[in-house]
DNA sequence: ATGTCTAGTTCCAAAATAGGACTGGATTCA
DNA sequence: TGAATCCAGTCCTATTTTGGAACTAGACAT
C-alpha cells in the first residue's frame, strides 16, 4: 500500500520518460554509455555505485529498451551494455542537462568540462527549441495541448 | 555511513545537474511550474504526491535557486513557488524529456499530449544539438573535453 | 464565532539505498 | 593442469527515503 508510485501509464510524456530513466543512477549510466562505457565493472568504477543497485538499474534499462546486451567487443565471454536507438535518442536530454549543469551548477570561475564538436574542436552550440519555421521558443511561446482520447480530461494531471 | 550519495561537487556537469533536480518529483514539479502551477496545494493535487515529500522537494528547489517564494498573486496571504531564471533555463531539458516520452514511451496508436507553438498552433520542432556553425550533432560527432584544473584527471569520473 | 481551506509537520510501515560479504564462471599465470 | 585472480553479479543487513494518514496552526469565508 506504499508501493513506490509508478508513472508508467501517466498521461504525460514527461512523467513516462521519468518513469523509465528519471532517477539519478540511470541517467548517469546513460551519460557514461555515451562515452563508450560498456561493461558492468566499468560502470561500477566510473560511478562508484553499489553493485546491487547497478545491477538493478542495468536490468531495468535493458527491460525498457534503452540499453541492450551485446557480446563483449574484446572477444571475451563477457557481455556488454550498449545504447539502443531508443537510448541514443536521449542524447539531447543528456546534453541539455550538461549545459544546464555547466551554466548553473558551477561557481563563476570554476573550471568544468565542455562538450566539443569533433569536426571543429569548438564547443557545441546552445541547445534551443525551435518552431517548425525556425523561431527560437521559450516557455512563454509554447503550451501543452492535452491528448483527449477516451474522455477528455479538463485539467493537466500527472 | 549509508547516506544517499551526493553529487553536488562531482566534476561532471550532468552529475551536478542531477544532484539538484535529478529526481522524479523535482522534475515533475518543474514541469508543472512551466504550466503556471504555483501553489502548494496545486502541486499536491496535480502530482498526487505525499505532502511531506512535496514540502521537502519544494524546500530543496528553493534552496538550489530553481524556484523562489513569492507573495500570492491573488492577493491572499499565502505564498507561491515560481521558477527563477535558473529554473526557467531548464526549459529545454523538460522539452527534451517530453519529446523523448512522446516518441518512445507510447504505443504506436496511443494518443498523447503535444507541445504547441502559440504563434502558429503547430507542434514545435524537434530539439537538436547543433555545432557553432549550425550542423546537427549526434553522439558520434561530439566528445566531452575534461576540465583540467587542479591536477588533470585522465579518465571521466562521477 | 464557527467552520473550512491552506500549507504544512509528525508519525508509522514498507520500500529503496549503501555497503560489504559471498559466489560461481572466465581468464591469467606458472 | 591447477592455482590465483578477475568479472559480474547475488544476498544480507543497517540506514534512509517514501507513501499515506492523522494532526495543527494560521487564513478565509459566512
Amino acid at each position: 500500500m506504499v508501493k513506490r508510485t509508478s508513472l508508467r501509464d501517466a498521461d504525460c510524456p514527461v512523467a513516462r520518460a521519468l518513469d523509465a530513466i528519471g532517477d539519478w543512477w540511470s541517467l548517469l549510466i546513460i551519460r557514461d554509455a555515451f562515452s563508450e562505457v560498456r561493461r558492468f565493472g566499468e560502470f561500477q568504477r566510473s560511478l562508484g555505485v553499489a553493485k546491487g543497485i547497478l545491477a538493478t538499474r542495468l536490468r531495468n534499462l535493458v527491460e525498457r529498451g534503452v540499453l541492450e546486451i551485446a557480446p563483449a567487443s574484446d572477444g571475451s565471454a563477457y557481455q556488454e551494455y550498449v545504447l539502443t536507438e531508443k537510448g541514443r535518442s536521449l542524447f539531447v536530454v543528456v546534453a541539455g542537462l550538461r549545459q544546464w549543469g555547466e551554466d548553473q551548477c558551477y561557481e563563476p570561475g570554476e573550471p568544468h568540462s565542455a562538450l566539443i564538436d569533433n569536426e571543429t574542436g569548438q564547443p557545441v552550440g546552445r541547445l534551443e527549441l525551435r518552431s517548425a519555421d525556425g523561431r527560437v521558443l521559450g516557455p512563454l511561446n509554447t503550451t501543452v495541448r492535452l491528448a483527449a482520447p477516451p474522455s477528455a480530461r479538463p485539467h493537466g494531471r500527472a
